[in-house]
This record gives structure tokens, sequence and C-alpha cells, in this order.
RNA sequence: GCCCACGUGGCUCAGGGGUAGAGCACCUCCUUGGUAAGGAGGGGGUCAUCGGUUCGAAUCCGAUCGUGGGCUCCA
């Protein structure tokens, strides 16, 4: 008989320790301490998630997760998974449950095969009976069962859904059960120890769904919840929700009068004037840098040939998204991209190695025939501009071209202040075209590309477009959320379909490679986010009314019209409230409206010939001298920067 | 496209088979007021659209359009 190997493992704290293989992490964490064991949720090998009842099969970096800590999220809320599951087998025992999931944020989810969609008052109903179980209290179990064993309990149930499941199992992976109470899931874990360290919930929503996300397949209904350990961390959460809903651009647009809809047009924006200042120095913004870099802006026609769509490969691929119309018994489609049209202009002329790199940058508007169901406000529209450009150039000048996109990239993204930007490269998915070696060179160009700026980045494989592989910028607004900006695409396809070419040194001709590449993605997106991001309160710069003259009485509206004259004379973007109502009402309509500089002028200011600037923070900052406040007002506009006021 | 919910004056919402309500906003008048709502009066809605049931529909039923939450997809 051989004694069981050791394996090693290191603790947080730095500390080590040998213990037989096949020790479960709550083996290890009764070692350390009874109260470690007791506020246990689960455990972490090498940052992977692990269940405190699994045997270890090797050493590595063990790190204990306790009740009230970040980390216990996910424990917390796959095992709100089963109890959600529990609860609504206990009410409706006909209820089939197929499976659960946790998505990137605090939501988890759970299916179920039902005849009806849950209402909010099941919700309420299913809510209670989970906090029971809570109470109950009953410890989670784990099992690792056979695949008959499984399939023989999952048979006696009745449950097709998960004998579907079971038989996606790769052969060979242990498969285990979690059971807690009367309740077994086939799971994969991992799990608290009990039911109680679920220790608050709320179920969020009821939704259809289909069966592994197929919509081919038979319809289920969803509920989502969430879960933490604590009240605190629920309402924590409950409450950056609510912040979320009061910064919804949907709902903030219409209210500062920048955008709005009609069903005449659905999924379409009608940018108001004080909309189309914000989405024009977003555009003016861009094209500062475009003309900074190199690249030569380009208008192109919105309605083409359909010959166009099949020589780019939008006919083949794209038709469903696209808008087409007949006149004079000639098929026409109006543009869902510009690169076609792009290619169109490089082949216009004889291009030489010393040409390149051709960079042509685009705001034309596309219209792209999204689903009914999924466009929403300004996120996901059908009409539409993008800060595109593409830029053709030779396989040895792919890097440089990279670079400089990715330069000007985090230039914008500095000047907005997003906190963090996260970097992705998406790899050769299975269906492409180009050559294994087209694909080894163009991921390493992408990467060396980000080595050489010292930037950190994700692979992720698969990730690629069908042409060539791609850079994501990933940032985060103010409040956390995750949203995908820019792109950095290489393309192999396009010039090859429209047979561009290049003469090189060597006389012969060449193909160029192109790069797409955008930094806000669409101008309409992007200042959806950005109005979420600042919830309308936009930095100087890009606010719609820089200013506004708020004169204490009627007796000071002359004086009042000449500071306004006088800042609208400089190019500052400024109002006067000449309303028959007192500062106070005033001062707050201006807030509402986000205006960043509230300027009172009354007596005192008028004999001094300044103005009383208030900000929108609430900060009085005193009279300015009027010369003063529009030399400063106009620097920090210019540099797109905060006054110093 | 599919499932569910919703659609009442510019906005937020109440009402609910017998012929439309409130607050805010808007207009007029009074007040001339120093850092988030002064007071009084007034105008404004074929209750999304079309069809059905009914003596009678904003209200019940159906369809359509739109919006929202999901599925899926993506800038």
């Amino acid at each position: 008989m051989t004694a069981p190997a050791q394996i090693h493992l290191t603790l947080p704290d730095g500390s080590s320790r040998e213990v037989p293989q096949g020790t479960t992490p709550l083996a290890v964490a009764t070692a350390i301490g009874p109260r470690l064991a007791a506020a246990a949720v689960g455990a972490e090998l090498d940052g992977e998630t692990v269940d405190l009842r699994t045997p270890l099969t090797r050493g590595g970096a063990l790190r204990i997760v306790t009740a009230g800590t970040p980390e216990a999220g996910p424990f917390v809320r796959h095992s709100a998974e089963h109890l959600l599951a529990d609860a609504v087998r206990r009410l409706w025992p006909e209820a089939e449950y197929d499976a659960g999931r946790q998505d990137h944020s605090e939501k988890y989810q759970y299916d179920f095969r039902f005849p009806r969609p849950f209402t909010p008052e099941d919700l309420e109903r299913i809510e209670a009976e989970m906090r029971r179980i809570i109470a109950e209290d009953a410890p989670f179990e784990r099992i690792e069962v056979s695949r008959e064993e499984a399939a023989r309990i999952f048979r006696e149930m009745g449950f097709t859904l998960k004998l579907e499941r079971l038989a996606d199992i790769p052969e060979g992976e242990t498969i285990t059960l979690y059971r807690h109470g009367a309740f077994t899931d086939l799971c994969r874990g991992p799990h608290v120890q009990r039911a109680g360290q679920v220790g608050a919930i709320k179920l969020l929503e009821a939704s259809g769904s289909y069966f592994k996300g197929d919509e081919r397949n038979e319809r289920l209904q969803r509920i989502y919840g969430t879960a933490f350990s604590s009240e605190r961390e629920l309402a924590a959460y409950l409450e950056a929700l609510a912040e979320a809903r009061a910064r919804d651009h949907r709902k903030l647009g219409p209210e500062l009068d920048l955008f709005s809809f009609d069903p005449l047009a659905p999924a379409s924006p009608f940018f108001h004037p004080k909309g189309a200042v914000v989405y024009n120095l977003l555009i003016d913004y861009v094209r500062e840098l475009n003309t900074r870099n190199g690249y030569g802006e380009v208008v192109t026609p919105q309605i083409l040939d359909v010959e166009l769509w099949h020589t780019s490969g939008h006919w083949a691929n794209y038709r469903e998204n696209m808008f087409f119309t007949e006149l004079d018994e000639r098929q026409y489609a109006v543009k869902p991209m510009n690169c076609p049209t792009h290619c169109l202009i490089y082949a216009k002329g004889l291009r030489s190695y010393r040409d390149l790199p051709i960079r042509y940058a685009d705001f034309g508007r596309l219209h792209r025939y999204e689903r009914s169901g999924v466009t929403s406000g300004l996120t996901r529209v059908r009409s539409f501009a993008q800060d595109d450009a593409h830029v053709f150039c030779t396989d040895e000048q792919v890097e440089a071209e990279v670079l400089r996109a990715v330069g000007i990239i985090f230039e914008i993204y500095r000047t907005f202040e997003f906190p963090e930007v996260a970097i992705g490269i998406g790899l050769r998915p299975e269906n492409r075209v180009g050559t294994d070696a087209q694909w080894d060179a163009a991921e390493r160009a992408l990467q060396r590309a980000l080595d050489r700026q010292g930037l950190a980045y994700t692979l992720n494989p698969g990730d690629g477009a069908f042409y060539g592989p791609k850079i994501d910028f990933r940032i985060k607004d103010a409040i956390g959320r995750e949203w995908q900006l820019g792109t950095v695409q290489l393309d192999y396809q396009m010039p090859e379909r429209f047979g561009l070419e290049y003469v090189g040194a060597d006389g012969a001709t060449h193909r160029p490679v192109m790069i797409h590449r955008a930094m806000l993605g669409s101008v309409e997106r992007f200042l959806g986010i950005l109005i979420e991001h600042t919830a309308g309160a936009f930095p100087l710069w890009l606010a719609p009314v820089q200013a506004v003259v708020l004169p204490v009485s009627e007796r000071f509206l002359d004086y009042g019209q000449r500071v306004r004259d006088e800042l609208a004379a400089a190019g500052l973007r400024v109002e006067i409230d000449d309303g028959n109502e007192k500062l106070g009402y005033k001062i707050r309509q201006a807030q509402l409206r986000k205006v960043p500089y509230m300027l009172v002028v009354g007596e005192r200011e008028a004999a001094a010939g300044t103005a009383a600037v208030r900000l929108r923070s609430g900060e009085d900052r005193g009279p300015v001298a009027v010369p003063e406040l529009i030399a400063k007002l106009r620097e920090a506009a210019a540099a797109r920067r905060v006054a110093e006021l």
C-alpha cells in the first residue's frame, strides 16, 4: 500500500502546507481554524473557483473565500440559482427546471419548462419561498455519480431537458449532483456550505428564453435574480441599478432636448439643435485627430448599385441587415458600411508603394436594418454614423498603422476620462478566409504593436472577424459598466475582392492590406454612452449651452444681455434667462439643464463689470470680471478641460 | 423575428362601459425678488391606430404600429 501523494498549497498569508492529495479545501479551512471554516463559502485554486467539498487533485495557490467578500458572489449566486429552482418546484411540482447560469454582472438566471410566463406576483411568491428555504438552512451536498445513475434520477423525475444536458457532458468528465434538502440538480458547482449562507436575495425579472439559447429550440421561461451574502451588499447593488436608471440616456436625452424618436422612422434618432451641437463637436474632435494623423476625409454616396455589394460580399453575408430600393429597373442598396466605397476610391488611380499608406476617413451616414426586437435608444439604431476610417498599406506598414490608431484611441479615451481601458485581440475564428500564414502574420502584427506600447491585453481565440483579426477596446464608465467602443481590424479579404493593387519597389504589383478603424464606434452610440457616463452633465467643451446669464431682476436685464452678447461674440454658447422669476427659480432651471456655468448678474455685478459665477456642482465662485471669464472659458473649452474658475 | 409588459395633454401619472383628471411645463396678470420651485388666472387631449362587441368603448375583444425587458445580434 502506498501512502497518498502529497500536494503543496500556498495560502494568501504566504504560508504553505503539504496535504495529502484528495484533501478538500474545507478540510484545509478547518485545519486553519473553525471560525474560518464556518465563514467559508468557497475556495479559489490559482484564481479558479473550487467547491469546498471538491477533493484537490493538485497543489497551487489556495484561498478560502468567506461570506461578505466580493469573491463570495459567484458562490452565493450559484447557490441562489438552486434555491430558486427549488422554490419553483415546491410551488409548482410540474415545473421542470433546465439550467441556471450567471452572467458577468451580479445577476443569475434559471430556465424552466413551464406552461405560461411567470408574472410579477409569481416572482413575489417564489422569493418568499426562497426565504423559507434559506431559513431552513439545509446543507449543500456534493455527490459524484456515474452517468447512468444521473440519467436514472432525472428519468425518474421525468426531466427530459436534463437528460439532454447530461448527454452534452463530455465522456470522462466527473459528473456531480448537488443536493440541499429534497432538491437535487445536475451541477458542476461550486456552492456554499449551507442555504443560510445565501444571505440576501432579490428576483429581478422574468422573460422568455430558448433551450440552449437557440431560437429553433423549445421556448422556456427564465427568471433573473441576484443574491449577496448580506442585505447591505444587496442594497448597494439595487442602489447602483437605480443610479443607472437615473442616468439612462433614453430618459435624459429627451429631457435635455438632445434628441427624440418618431414611429415613422423606427430606431432612427432625430437630433434636436442641442443634441446636434454635441454630435457635431464629437465629429469635429475626431476630424481634428484625423487631420493630425494623416487621414484624408472622403464623402461617398449613400445609395449604390447592388453589384457593389455582390463584390464586397455584403450581399452574401449581410443582406438581411440592408435596405434596398429599385428605380429604373436597377437595384440599389443603402450603404451599411463605408469600406466598399473606399475601395472604389482607392481603385481610381494606379497606386505605388510610395503612396502608401493611404488613409480615408468617413463620417458617412449608415443604415442597417436591425431586427425590431434588438433596437434600443441610441445604443442600437438603424441610422447612424461611425468615426470610420480605412487604411490601405503594405504588410510592413501594418504594425505602425495599428499603433497610430491605438495612439489616437487612447488619446480620445483620456479626453473623456474613462477610468479604465481593457484591450482584447480577437484571433482567427473557425469560419475564415485567408491562409494560415496570413493569419499568423496578422495576429503577430497586432500583438507586436501592443507589446511595443507595453499595453496589456487578453487573447480571445475565435473572436476575430472572418476576414482578419481585430483589437477591441472596452472602457468602463463612471458607474462601472463596460462598453466596447473602438476597434482596429485587419482585412485581407476586401482588397482581394476589389482587386486592389499597388506597384512595389520591385516593379511588380502587390495587394495592399486594409485596416478598418473606429474610435468612438458609432457617434450615436458613443453619445448615448457619454450621456450616461456624465449623467447628462457634459464637459464644458461639449455642453450645448456652456453658460447661462441669470439677471437677479428685470432691472439688470440690459447688463445681462451685454454679458451674454460679449460671451457669444467670443464664440461661447451662452443664453440668458430673462424670465419673470426669482433667482432661485432660474438657478434651479439652469441646474436641471446641467449648464456648466451660471452667471448671476445684479446690482453689484453691473457696477463692477463682473458676473457672479456658480458652478452646476452648487459651488459659488463669486464675482469674476467679464473679460477674464471669457478668456478662461474659451481657453478651457479649446483645451477640452475644465475651466480654472 | 420570437416571448412578455406597456401606450391617457409637452413631461410624470391617476381613472376606468355612460360622453376626460392632477402635478409640472406653457400663456397672461400681479410681484422686481441675490444662489435649487413667489402668487392668481387661463389655454391645451378624436385616451397610439384600425376593426369588432355593446343602446353606448378611453375602459371589453382582435389586429397593426411604437416603446420597454429578455432571447438572438452588434457600432
